[in-house]
DNA sequence: ATGCTTCATGAGTACGATTCATGGCATGGA
DNA sequence: TCCATGCCATGAATCGTACTCATGAAGCAT
């Protein structure tokens, strides 16, 4: 009765696949964080969907949301048509071209390592034909510009016109040590931290200011026994043994956390995140083996980076 | 293969709504004005969706586009999709809460008295409870501000805190006259209305500055026979019998230049075009009545505002 | 009460979608 | 052949919006 086409834009909005999943899952903060997003946004999104539609979608009363009826049947019609539409997108993967030929990927040695390596194999399967070999490195970029690597992934920001960067994930990071650690040192606040044997990567203790940098002045620990440990796993093995505490990618110490051999300190206090892109020369990043790569990496849902 | 969560979100896009819009119509440039947009903006949307499905879906070659074999398959699962998601939409329409009260509505004259007053009576039939009267005038803030109305439709801009502002649409202007008098005045550019007789709303001719600002330099004419109408439509009846050149709405005109009584003039130039939006005091911007007006006046198309 | 979740909200920001201003490439008259 | 004209592509600039950040309020435990 409304629009002339029965073309109603109200539905077509990125809202609603927060609204699917937020359905599916039933928390706010749980539908965030497979979306790679903040609660607040859900929140947001919610917020909006409801304003525009007019009608209230979700009950919130007590614990634990349920959808209302109208929300019920909006769920229905989203899981429908979200149906057909997923199937129409594998349906296009498998026209898509497969690469050939030879493609040389460097990344950063913690993530190279661990992530990276982790989620490789279906698109090695998905591309028989082509051959990937990995450099891990910190110095990934002299490499890319003299051509000796094809595609690069990693964190620090570089911002040359010759390079194309595609944004591919955030990494956080997290303090922790071995439950024993903490009560030994009595570790409440940051200060705490004076004093107290802390592990690094580099024998400065650089590796902390990520971590310093968001504690406020008043609490700033003065960080004066450091450990210097090169290898990330090696360090959160020490960790793990009390020698020290510990700053660490999230997703690099998920297991140990989840097991009680480490605990996170100050969850109040988010260090600085890293932000790890794809670059590429951009004369090559039309190839289509590039392409596909950066595809595939980029289609990797947000949980899968350990954020 | 790729994704843990069976969820794509390749294919959870506006660029889908568009590639839809333009499969139906065949035409860039039709597409974009259905939609309200530029040409170019279709043009980018479909690029990056093909570049993100990494899959040819139109086909460029030759006049009239068409799709490819992808690109209908694709167009299947939108055409399902859409139409549940539609559905869902309409359903949750007729739950929303009806509107009771007294609604007093602003608008200017040229707008309110036509398309306004065309597109009304499916949001009068959908709320039989609510009254709602209309004040045509050019001073509409005033009013507002006083409380004597509750919602303005205006193309000034109105930057005040208390105001929420919602934008509606984009009126753009033609400049045309009856085919007899281009010949007779030989009206080939700008420069050439020069000493030729020229309709304007207002006495001074300031009507016709949003014209003359979008002429370069060079080409800019010296308007000095002005033939003063303080009626959109009297200006447009004096127009096709051949007083004078016109600087009009579009919406206004779009009939008389249908059926040649009008020719479009320079259309190179595109005169300065007017936004006009919603604007409430926030105060009152949250109530029903107000809310229904608004989502329903943004439901409408921007082709049913002439644009 | 105190803490611990979970969700809401307002302000500020960053990124992506859109526009603007072009340029190329076809087709159809003169 | 030559210019008009219509259609789409493209790069840079701009604008809006969906996000984050930093809170706050409300439920449920202890």
């Amino acid at each position: 009765m409304s629009t002339i086409h029965g073309m109603d834009p109200l539905l077509d909005l990125p809202q609603l696949r927060t609204f699917y999943t937020l359905a599916q899952v039933g928390s706010f903060t749980a539908c965030a964080r497979r979306l790679g997003r903040t609660q607040s946004a859900v929140s947001h999104a919610m917020a909006k969907l409801e304003d525009l539609t007019g009608v209230p979608l979700l009950d919130r009363r007590g614990r634990g949301l349920r959808l209302t009826e109208e929300g019920r049947r909006l769920y229905q019609a989203c899981e429908q048509a979200f149906a057909t539409l997923d199937a129409a997108a594998e349906d296009l993967k498998r026209h898509q071209t497969q690469a050939r030929g030879r493609l040389r990927v460097g990344a950063t040695v913690e993530f190279g390592s661990s992530i990276l390596m982790r989620h490789m194999q279906p698109f090695l399967a998905a591309n028989p034909d082509l051959e990937i070999d990995f450099t891990l490195s910190h110095d990934l970029v002299g490499p890319l510009l003299r051509d000796d690597l094809d595609l690069v992934i990693d964190c620090v920001d570089h911002p040359l016109p010759a390079l194309k960067k595609s944004p591919l994930f955030r990494e956080t990071y997290v303090v922790a040590c071995a439950p024993a650690f903490r009560k030994a040192h009595r570790l409440r606040v940051p200060a705490d931290l004076s004093r107290c044997p802390v592990l690094s990567l580099d024998k400065g203790g650089a590796w902390w200011n990520r971590f310093l940098v968001a504690v406020p002045d008043r609490d700033q620990p003065h960080l004066d026994r450091f450990i210097a440990v090169n290898h990330v796993r090696a360090m959160i093995h020490a960790a793990v043994e009390g020698m020290g505490a510990l700053l660490a990618p999230r997703y690099a110490v998920l297991e140990e956390l989840e097991r009680g051999d480490l605990v996170a300190l100050f969850p109040a206090i988010r260090p600085a995140e890293d932000r790890f892109s794809i670059y590429q020369k951009k004369v090559k990043a039309g190839q289509e083996k590039q392409r596909l790569l950066t595809r595939y990496l980029q289609s990797l849902s947000p949980e899968e980076f350990g954020s």
